[in-house]
DNA sequence: TCAATAGTGTCTCTTAGACAATATTGA
DNA sequence: TCAATATTGTCTAAGAGACACTATTGA
């Protein structure tokens, strides 16, 4: 058990209790998804919520690290090229251990880097819908999700969130699902297209590749600089 | 003193310190501009730095009160109308006393609100460039300066955050200053006045505003649910 | 009259949005 | 051939940017 178990009730009047939970993000079957964990422990035992843990600070070095750390433990995800913070829940009343003070990380990853089982201590994990996680989540949880949501709808554009979704290569009707799905709405096809033509920073790589029946699809690269020039706002 | 004063550097291993920084904007001769505190205790004594302080459970119900009450104390700021969350900074190295985690807030207020006297726990108040804030912050406070400013200018349009920099009655020529201010950019006028006039939420008021020795400005007064359509980005 | 700022009008150019048309594959 | 998707083209309307023009005040 880490330090962190020795944490009385009586601590809490001087010392918040802080944690680090992870709203970690895929499209599963062309949807947004949210990827919930079961507690395995009191409080609110038995219930979905984010994966999430305390802040050690012996071992962390800063609360990024322990979001890592977190996901590590919960999800056998191990490398998250995107993980980003949210904001801070806080206060005396959303934790029943008392004052406590959650920091919402947001990370995207492709689905099949995401492993299928749960990780060391978790014993079930689902995806939810990101828009609609459904009710019944532990703590505030609810109100995590829909942050996380917000935050990368207002920044899909400038930081090309949805390349951290798809593998290395892609069509452009694939990133083009991949922006419809953060954002919620559909996209028009030739003004997506169009605005990415002359784009230096998207490469198309030799050889084409097919989704089935149909005529393939060019297959694409994004250089490292790579962003959308405009806002992409819903 | 308050509790907090009991926490020793070994308390640092088992929790970390958890304080809140505010950066507290006005426009001084049109330019944005950031409050900054001259530090009146150890570590960092003699320093400049943004007003914070450290979280005291069992006066504070959540951060944001904390925030108000720090705010309360050092510069003697009572309401504050917008009062936003910027980031978490976090790690064991930002400050000498150990493992911490600030909380930085973005405020914003006309200038005549804000005291021109320091608080009761601060000797000396300055304003500095928000752009600019100059060498020797305290802790991180200047990287902390740069996340409220990027913060404001991302959301400039959105929230229609220029309104709570100035009166409630202001020109279009103020509103657009206040704008630039924040963006550090100019703007167009007329592009810029087009996009305001079918605005049904910016009513003109009855009675004319001069600024000297030329053609009176139209007042304007913001409906509630006022803000502007597009991002106004830089 | 002039200086200074408020406010409007006009032109061009870019781009989004809608939608049609063409292209290329497997079955 | 057909179904399905990729990719491009065309038209239109709205808006941004640049810039000139008019309006109204005090001095």
């Amino acid at each position: 058990m880490s330090t962190n178990s020795s944490r009385s009730a009586k601590d809490r009047a001087l010392y918040p209790l802080v944690s680090v939970d992870v709203a970690l993000c895929s499209l599963v079957d062309g949807k947004l998804k949210v990827l919930l964990v079961r507690r395995d422990n009191e409080p609110q035992r038995g219930r979905w919520a984010l994966p999430g843990g305390v802040l050690d600070p012996g071992r962390d070095a800063d609360l990024e690290r322990t979001a890592r750390r977190v996901l590590r433990e919960k999800t056998d995800v191990g490398d998250v090229p995107y993980l980003e913070q949210v904001r801070v829940f806080s206060g005396r009343e959303r934790d029943p251990r008392g004052w406590s003070l959650s920091v919402l990380f947001c990370a995207l990853l492709p689905l099949d880097q995401v492993p299928a089982h749960a990780g060391r201590k978790v014993a079930e994990v689902a995806w939810r819908d990101a828009g609609q996680p459904g009710g019944g989540l532990a703590f505030d949880h609810a109100r995590h999700v829909a942050a996380a949501l917000a935050l990368l709808r207002d920044t899909v554009g400038g930081r090309a969130l949805p390349l951290h979704l798809l593998r290395d290569a892609f069509t452009l009707t694939e990133l083009q699902r991949a922006v419809e799905a953060i954002l919620g709405t559909t996209v028009e096809k030739s003004a997506f297209r169009r605005r990415l033509r002359d784009d230096p920073s998207l490469e198309p790589i030799e050889g084409a590749f097919h989704g089935g029946a149909q005529r393939p699809a060019q297959l694409y690269r994004a250089a490292p600089g790579f962003s959308f020039e405009k806002p992409l706002r819903s």
